[in-house]
DNA sequence: GTCTGTGAAGCTCTTCACAGCG
DNA sequence: CGCTGTGAAGAGCTTCACAGAC
C-alpha cells in the first residue's frame, strides 16, 4: 500500500497501530520516561513483541540494543508520519447530537486536527457560531471551502443526498472522508475513505458473544 | 474463530460486512426485491463478487442457482446470527456530548438494541430521565444492572477510572463493550471489547493522505 | 449461455526463532 | 545473559477460475 522513502512497506494493519503507540509513548513521555523495550512498550499497548518490533522497523530504525527503544524520537517520527506535527483543518457536515458531541471532543485538536468550519441545512444553526465556528449553509458549500480548505471532512448529517455531498467536497479540494452516516458512499478519485458504523461494531459483538467460544480475549 | 454447525468458520472480516450486507438487503427487501445475483449485491455493498458468496456460503447457501440469493431468507439468517432478532438491553456510561448522540441515535433500536440504562457521576446528571431511561450514578452500579441486564455496555465517559468500571460490568455480568474512550483498556475474561477511536481514523486518513501514493480507491 | 459454491493460488499480516550486537 | 532487526514459516484473507446446475 503505502510504502516509505527506505523502501520498506507500511502495511494498513500497521497504520491503524500507529495511532496507538503514538499515544502511549506520548504518556511515556511526560512520566519521563526516555527509552523503553519492546516487551515493555507492546504490553502497554496490546501486541507482541515481535509485531511492535516489525511495525517500528517498517519505518525506520529506534532501537538501541542496550537501552531500547528512543521515546522521544519515536514521537516525533510517528508525528510526521500520521501529519500531526501540523494544524490540519477539518470540515464538518452536520451539526446534529453527534457534530456537538465531534465538536466538543478535544481529542483533535490535541493531534493537530482542527475543525475550522460547519455545514448543515437546518436554518436554526446555520449562521450561528459553535465553539468559534460559524456554521454555513450546505449549498454554499462551494463558495466557503475555499476559505478554509480542508483537506479532511467528517460526515455526521443526514444519509439523503450523501453521495452528492462526497462528490461536490471531492471538487473542493477534500481528499479524505471520515463518514459515521450509516450509508454507502463511493469516494471520488484520489479520495480516501473510512467509515465508522457503530450499529455494525455492536452487531460484530453480538455476534461473537452469540457464537459464545468464549474467548474474547 | 467463530464456527458454525454446518463446521465452517466464519472468519472476523466476513462478520464485519455482515451488518452491511444485512442493511443493504433490507433496503432491497423494502423496494421489494426477492432475489438478487452476487454480482449485483456486491456491486450496492462494494466488494467483489467472489468474496460475497465466500462470506455467504460461510454459514449456508442461499444462492438459488438461476434466481439468485433469496433476499428475505439471507435477512432472517443474517439477524439470527447478528443476534438482532430479539432486542438486546444496552447500558450507557456517561452522558455527555457523546453519550447524548449516542442515545438519540435511531440506528440502535432498529437494529434491536435498547439503551436500558445510563450512568455517569455529575450530579447535574444523576436522578434525571433522559429519553425515557433514568441516570443513575456510577457508583450505584451493581445495585443497578441486576435490574436491567444489559450484556453490553458503551462506554462515552472519562478516562480514569475507566478499567475499574470495565472491571466492575464484567462482575455485573456484562460481556460485550464498545469502548469510545481514548484509554486502552484490557477485558475481563469472556469479555469482548471494541474500540472506536476516532482520532485514530483521523490519523490513519491523515497518514494515507501524506503517504500520497494517490490510490484511495 | 449464466449462475453458485469451492479448490487452489495468491496475497497480506503475524509469529517464530535466531543472528548479531553489547 | 538480554536486546533489536529480520529471514522464514505460519496463519488468515481474498481472488481466480472452473465444475456442476439450470
Amino acid at each position: 500500500m503505502a510504502s516509505q522513502k527506505n523502501g520498506k512497506k507500511i502495511s494498513i494493519q500497521t497504520v491503524e497501530r500507529l495511532s496507538i503507540y503514538r499515544k502511549i509513548l506520548e504518556e511515556l513521555h511526560d512520566e519521563g520516561v526516555t527509552h523503553i523495550y519492546s516487551h515493555q512498550l507492546a504490553k502497554l499497548v496490546g501486541v507482541t513483541p515481535a509485531q511492535l518490533r516489525r511495525d517500528l522497523a517498517s519505518f525506520g530504525s529506534f532501537g538501541n540494543i542496550s537501552k531500547g527503544y528512543n521515546v522521544y524520537q519515536m514521537i516525533l517520527t510517528l508525528s510526521r508520519l500520521l501529519g500531526t506535527d501540523t494544524i490540519q483543518p477539518v470540515a464538518l457536515v452536520g451539526m446534529g447530537n453527534l457534530g456537538r458531541a465531534i465538536l466538543a471532543y478535544r481529542g483533535f485538536e490535541e493531534r493537530g486536527f482542527h475543525i475550522a468550519v460547519i455545514f448543515d441545512v437546518d436554518s436554526e444553526k446555520v449562521g450561528r457560531v459553535f465553539a468559534g465556528r460559524r456554521c454555513f449553509h450546505l449549498k454554499d458549500l462551494e463558495t466557503v471551502l475555499p476559505d478554509y480548505q480542508p483537506t479532511i471532512a467528517i460526515l455526521a448529517c443526514g444519509a439523503q443526498g450523501l453521495q452528492n455531498i462526497v462528490d461536490r467536497l471531492g471538487k473542493s479540494g477534500v481528499r479524505g472522508i471520515i463518514n459515521f452516516v450509516p450509508k454507502k458512499i463511493t469516494p471520488v478519485r484520489g479520495m480516501y475513505l473510512e467509515d465508522v458504523d457503530i450499529s455494525a461494531k455492536m452487531e460484530k459483538i453480538s455476534f461473537l458473544l452469540r457464537a459464545k467460544s468464549g474467548e474474547g480475549n
